[in-house]
RNA sequence: GCCCUCAUCGUCUAGUGGUUAGGACACCGCUCUUUCAAGGCGGCGGCAGGGGUUCGAGUCCCCUUGGGGGCGCCA
């Protein structure tokens, strides 16, 4: 087992969007790292990017953190003495390292525009020039620099990529990993506006929050030598690093919007659990080398640790989610379930809230027969909307099958006269009655219970069929059934 | 084009030189059952290819192929 000390990880998102799957895979190997080795975990708001970030995506990142059950120990609502840990707010500390890289010769000024750059960058592609591309500011003398300070061009800063090294990167999952600085650019520390970019920000903040883990994603990877480079130069500290494995998409491309539901609150709504989501999180990129498969997040924190994590990337399976879920929904609490239930049921309009408040135990009881085929709070539309709203339409090839027989009509009366005066109308009643005309009329599942439960439910699936009459009702029963009657008289008279 | 990275069933994976290559999801049967679901039992299906090393390679090395990522005044 690894041994690791005094450990920070952070998980430093940008407020630029939702949280997705990606996000929420790196925080919570993060979380993990720092709750199974003893240590800290940073919350960092990389707000950088003024033009897209905002503070109601600050709001709902940090929303879905908590839903998550991912914490953290220094950050937003949290403090730490190495704060602010908003990004924005720490303009003057990465002003002040870049003009010490500026001054020291291991930064200039780059004064090209985009279109000359984009432009530039077009015909080195297309011509195959093995070399990463540099703009002429590099070498540029010292007359020219004046000259062009004095006239007040823009600048952006870049920063000066020493030629004919080697940079090692001890990648804690992949082992080291080689970079020739000759393949990196001169890259961009300040924009032309003077806001400071992701690779200074980023690799300074971690080593100014004495972060001892950097744990990202795999397309980082080739950042890290550049920000190794900027925090070796300005003699700052160099963290470990751990590349995670990426989440692709059924194609095997990165998972993007593109594919459908990416962001941890699409899934919420969806009616996944949290359990659910981080139970499969964990395994996108780790497992606990035995056949355990249900893991709650502080068993995950027990349990994990970094060498059982894997490097190549998986891809995004939802029917594994949705298999899991349709286990913690088994078993969680089940006075959660009611709640997400009631929750569901009025937001989707099948019941008014005050009905809900009333009605709280007749729904649960429903919940209590329902609850092994609900395994995503969405499939109460599949399996219980009959209890809420009256029979739209009947299961075609059900009715082909139980509403066409030649007694269909005739049985399903006789249920209905029969249940109009069965006492007590409830689950035992019912089954007495129904074993009662099995004995005396002969008659089984195919006449009496199929084409009722069609009736009631318009679904040839569903609960026990005399529990849910009792918790239909004798009037609703009745009513149904009486429709049933017509509607297949009506349509055997016309055929 | 250049750099980096990864490689066991369709998917997630176990495997650390000797295994009938194991499990889970999905799929398909059977079973249970008033139906469906759940459960139980069973089935389908995999070491990308080629060279080495070795008595012996899924496991070690090399090459090829394939996948992924990066090459932004995004992060």
């Amino acid at each position: 087992m690894m041994e690791l000390n005094n450990v920070r990880t952070r998980f430093a998102p940008s407020p630029t969007g939702r949280f997705h799957f990606g996000n929420a895979n790196t925080a919570l190997f993060n979380w993990l790292i720092a709750r199974r080795y003893g240590g800290v975990v940073v919350l960092r708001m990389e707000d950088t990017d003024t033009e897209r970030s905002t503070k109601e995506y600050e709001r709902l990142i940090i929303a879905d953190l908590e839903w998550l059950g991912i914490d953290w120990d220094e950050g937003p609502l949290k403090g730490g003495d190495f704060g602010p840990y908003y990004q924005s707010e720490r303009g003057g500390i990465y002003e002040d390292y870049t003009k010490k890289l500026l001054e020291s010769g291991a930064a200039y000024k780059c004064y090209c525009t985009k279109e000359e750059l984009d432009h530039a960058r077009e015909e080195a592609r297309s011509s195959g020039s093995p070399d990463v591309f540099n703009c002429g500011c590099r070498a540029m003398s010292d007359d020219e620099r004046i000259k062009k300070e004095s006239e007040g061009d823009a600048f952006s800063v870049r920063f000066m990529t020493p030629k004919n090294d080697r940079i090692v990167l001890n990648d804690l999952l992949r082992g080291p990993i080689e970079f020739d600085t000759n393949d990196i650019d001169d890259f961009i520390i300040a924009r032309s506006d003077g806001s400071p970019t992701f690779l200074l920000t980023n690799a300074v903040d971690d080593a100014l929050m004495k972060i001892t883990h950097v744990v990202r994603g795999e397309d980082h990877i080739s950042n890290t030598p550049k920000q190794m480079l900027v925090n070796r130069t300005l003699g700052l500290h160099v963290p470990e690093y751990l590349h995670t494995a990426m989440i692709l998409g059924q194609d095997r491309t990165k998972l993007s919007k593109r594919h459908g539901a990416v962001s941890v609150f699409q899934f919420r709504e969806k009616g996944y659990l949290p359990e659910s989501m981080v139970n499969y999180l964990a395994f996108l990129g780790w497992n606990p080398k035995d056949d355990r498969e249900f893991f709650t997040i502080r068993e995950l924190a027990e349990a994990f640790s970094i060498e059982a994590m894997s490097k190549a990337p998986s891809v995004f399976d939802e029917a594994r989610l949705h298999y899991l879920n349709a286990y913690w929904m088994k078993t969680i609490d089940r006075s959660r379930v009611v709640k997400m239930w009631v929750d569901y049921l009025v937001e989707r309009g099948y019941v008014t809230a005050d009905e809900a408040e009333t009605k709280r135990g007749w729904i649960q009881r429903i919940v209590e027969i329902s609850a092994e085929r609900v395994k995503i709070l969405s499939d109460i539309d599949e399996y219980a909307d009959f209890f809420f709203k009256d029979v739209e339409s009947y299961d075609e090839k059900g009715a082909k099958k139980h509403f066409s027989k030649e007694n269909a009509a005739d049985n399903i009366a006789m249920v209905k006269s029969e249940l109009a005066s069965v006492e007590p109308f409830n689950h035992d009643g019912i089954e007495k009655m129904y074993v009662r005309l099995k004995e005396e009329k002969g008659l089984g599942a195919n006449q009496t219970i199929h084409p009722v439960r069609l009736a009631l439910t318009g679904k040839t699936f569903g609960p026990s069929l005399f529990e849910l009459m009792e918790l239909l009702g004798r009037d609703v029963c009745l009513a149904r059934l009486d429709r049933a009657e017509k509607h297949i008289r009506e349509t055997s008279a016309s055929v």
